[in-house]
DNA sequence: TAGTTTAGAGTTATCGATAACCCTAAGAGG
DNA sequence: CCTCTTAGGGTTATCGATAACTCTAAACTA
């Protein structure tokens, strides 16, 4: 009715109706239902975002950024958090599409979450994957450089004197680990140092690492003097259990890992990182949705590979020579 | 029609009418459009959470624990952030009052949120307040100890031999920052000590402390000898800006603050804190607004006060004395 | 056997906003 | 004076799911 041309200012509306309606709906404390509204405009003007790690500042600056994009493009988030898991993940997908959101901006968990993602695609909703590649799904993508930098951040290790380096990576089953152990090796490689399958571990990206991870490493014959994390909370996860058995950091062991460690304050920062742009990559990802959404973007499916820095600070220090080994 | 019959197990359906339902809603890739369901049920069970600053470990541990209740109850949760801006915070509360939500789980800027709580509470949302009271608002809320932790914390510093302790609070409109400045006042008073305005500054909460503040205390002719800062992020804008001048913590200022730094890791943990239960402040906010919404909530207005816990720790230390005064 | 249940499923109205169309009176134009 | 335009605003159908009702056989009861 006329209350609706008001609102949205289409139509002809004398000044006097007009303002007889916003002084009745000020009255009345109307306020529109933006279900109603999106039940017969068949858009609803929110986007979801899926992050896996609310505690993670990563994540949390990700969020940020997309936050802000969204807001100024005019649309809302929904913000979700699987925890790293595929069932949460699921259930999350569920409440999206019957939500009936405009576009989904997702890291996923892992390549487990192939069967989630395709039922997004499925209901032809626009997509745009975070951080992490699925293998089996083609759509837009904001990426870093994983796999560079996981080879910076080990030949920074080297260049330190760095020779037995062990990997402390995420499951296998993330494109990420997979990338930055390529990358690992790739400057082994190229140093003519040898890959030892016994430096490699495996851990969840959220889960601390369990001391018996890091007894394990230490207490081999040659034990590492460095160890490259595959991002901040494994890092975190290694140093707490190196500090509990009495190890100290880099004196003993240098530890270097991906991302910033805190969102934006840094006391006396500690670990040596590769550090991503999380804030452009909620930005970004949210700028290619509504793109799509709006069918601003191109044909193709874009791919965009976002740059990160090398932070040399004080977790990892000179190696230690052979003279230090039977100690 | 029978499909929504089957999707919600109501009425009667033959076995074979329901095999047939069921096998077509995958073959369409069926997703029902929960506003649609809203729309006519009037429920939405989607609940809201405003957080102030989606950065700070506080907060994300608050959401998790929100999150991880609203799951368990059969809610979903829309997540904002209003980085402690009242005109970010009144968008919000329109985005939420048209989208219908079931509740709102609110933590305000400060007194001048006031406006925009109104505004929920005359459409009689259900309503629950975290972390912060606003004058002139009745509802249920979760609250810390603010006056009670500020007082142990300056005790703390008291007991360490400080003699000259200022306090960095936050804006004077958020009912924390008060209580915490209370708290604060009453230890003094307890220890025979003067308030000294002169060591008072404030900021906002979600702001780097500027150089100029720290340079103000450190410049006085009597300088403190220990800062409280009143919340996580102060203290280390704080203290980063002290690093920046070349003064050492705690040497040359004991450091402490209200909240953990980190939402779950700490390596080597630094800051003397009063650490709140900021899971359990999600947690049971969400419960508190389940409960009022299925009307199992007492009638009067709850006030939940959840309790926190010192932990010393290494930027706060013995107070040197006067000889070191005229340094 | 006639009347009454009942299982199973179809119909209609509804939630609130909007698109698309229609209606009326005043003014414009010839 | 009559026709035509147009400003201003009312009507109806629609989005998708559900509540409440109806309908039709078959089953059951007395």
């Amino acid at each position: 009715m006329t209350v609706s041309r008001v609102i949205n200012n289409t139509g002809r509306i004398s000044v006097d109706t007009r303002k007889r309606v916003l002084s009745i709906m000020k009255e009345m404390n109307y306020v529109p239902n933006s279900m109603a509204r999106s039940l017969v405009k068949q858009e609803s003007r929110i986007l979801s975002l899926l992050i896996t790690d609310i505690t993670n500042p990563f994540y949390t600056s990700l969020a940020r950024g997309a936050e802000d994009a969204a807001r100024q493009l005019g649309y809302r988030l929904l913000l979700a958090n699987s925890d790293e898991s595929i069932a949460k993940e699921k259930e999350y997908i569920e409440t999206v599409l019957s939500a009936r959101v405009d576009g989904v901006l997702f890291a996923p968990a892992g390549d487990d979450s192939l069967p989630n993602l395709r039922k997004l695609k499925k209901q032809n909703l626009p997509l745009v994957l975070l951080d992490r590649e699925v293998p089996g799904i083609d759509c837009d993508m904001v990426l870093g450089d994983s796999k560079d930098g996981a080879k910076r951040l080990t030949e920074h290790l080297i260049s330190l004197g760095h020779r037995r380096i062990a990997l402390l990576n995420g499951a296998s089953t993330v494109s990420t680990a997979r990338l930055r152990r390529e990358g690992y090796e790739d400057a082994l490689k190229l140093h003519s140092l040898p890959f030892r399958s016994d430096y490699m571990a495996e851990a969840n990206y959220r889960m601390g690492v369990t001391d018996t991870l890091v007894d394990r490493l230490m207490q081999m014959p040659e034990p590492p003097t460095a160890l490259f994390a595959a991002n901040n909370f494994l890092a975190l996860g290694a140093i707490r259990a190196l500090l509990n058995k009495g190890y100290r950091v880099p004196e003993d062991l240098s530890v270097v890992c991906f991302d910033e460690l805190e969102a934006g304050f840094v006391v006396d920062p500690f670990m040596t990182v590769i550090a991503q742009p999380a804030y452009e990559f909620g930005y970004t990802g949210i700028q290619m949705l509504v793109d799509r959404i709006q069918d601003k973007a191109p044909a193709g499916w874009r791919r965009i590979m976002l740059p990160s820095e090398l932070h040399v600070r004080k977790s990892s220090g000179e190696a230690r020579f052979s003279f230090f080994d039977n100690e």
